[in-house]
DNA sequence: TCTATTACCGAACACTCTGTGCTAGATTGC
DNA sequence: GCAATCTAGCACAGAGTGTTCGGTAATAGA
């Protein structure tokens, strides 16, 4: 993308940086750690650090681009279950993934991905509802499906012992929410008998 | 609970550090509150602060104390629907929340909520299962429930201009989750019709 | 009302971390 | 080889944290 025409001691510096922070956060959570750390680990002059990026953060979102762009082209990709593959993402590389979300995880990266989440999951169900009024508004179905992909997926999915495949998981996944996701797309349809009791009529 | 028996002096300073907490999250957001501002706010002496909580979190851990126990009652009580109260609570004090979920939010807080509803959920549901073998582990329906239940309550609902009345939001939150949670808990039972496509042999 | 107890204040302190500025020296691209 | 560019290293001001301590008040209880 851009990492082709840099100077190679740019290019050093970067990636130093990037493993270090990586390295720092798996070892005491992204939170903890701090530009000391990361600079102490890279064996780089503060002053270096700078010249790269603003802050901790700013590090952190130049080392989640290729993360980034995976979304977008799953986002882009109609065939396949765009969510398999983050489960499929998530699976890859669990640890880090656990430290940034689990127990010591960072509330500036959940917000991120969050926000990757539902840009990701809209995209989706808008080409899928096409033009019809839904019957729930359509950010609340994103936000639905979002929390559940991140809170399925991390907090619970990534925390056990033996996690399932990323394929079972997105069956776990689509088998609670697509319900629901069904219910609240169709158009203005008959009676709903409502959520509570009857709750028969899936299709 | 314990607010009787304790000096007026102490009553004082805890009160004033409370809403001292609380007006400077309304101002900036949790997570940018330092202890200093609140000192400052509260007008109590920087040691003062110290002799009654560790930090910043442990204030507001006591500050939710009345949050807890409601939510308790909340889980005792086998009558209403528990999530119905949930919103309700939201929607009372819908400022602070959004403060604290939304934007500039606090991830601790999101943590610290996350937990008591996932301790309230989990309570509901295993006495709506019984001893039944559930389908889908309980955990990852209680995560389910919960995730749920903090992003579309407070990411989406409290974000809206003019958001829709808790009864309301509660037989949304339950058309959308409620054929999805049925569906994990049936015991293991005849052709579950699953989800997406066929989806089929399970195990 | 008196008194022993308890809590508060304020200031100082050591500490950690941040972000900036600057110069001398090393590497690089060409 | 040489000019351009990057890096190291250090110093610095600023903000925040959590602790300590002596003096001063407020309180509870008799």
């Amino acid at each position: 993308m851009e990492a082709e025409k840099l100077d190679r001691r740019v290019r050093r510096t970067r990636g130093l940086l990037r493993s270090a922070l990586l390295a720092a956060i798996l070892e005491k959570g992204y939170e903890r750690v701090t530009v000391q750390d990361i600079i102490d680990r890279a064996d780089v002059g503060r002053s270096t650090f700078y010249a790269h990026f603003r802050d901790k953060e700013d590090l952190l979102h130049y080392g989640l681009e290729e993360l980034r762009t995976a979304f977008d082209a799953a986002a882009k990709d109609p065939g396949r279950s765009p969510t398999l593959k983050v489960f499929e993402h998530f699976y890859a590389s669990r640890e880090v993934w656990r430290a940034m979300v689990g127990r010591r995880g960072s509330e500036t990266f959940i917000r991120y991905l969050h926000r990757l989440l539902t840009d990701l999951l809209r995209s989706h169900l808008q080409t899928r509802v096409g033009q019809e009024e839904t019957r729930v508004p359509l950010e609340a179905l994103v936000e639905f499906a979002a929390s559940t992909l991140i809170g399925l997926g991390n907090r619970w999915w990534l925390e056990q012992d033996k996690p399932l495949s990323p394929r079972e998981m997105d069956k776990l996944y689509h088998r609670l929410t697509e319900p629901g996701i069904r219910a609240g797309l169709r158009p203005k349809a008959a009676a709903p008998a409502a959520a509570a009791s009857p709750a028969s009529p899936t299709d």
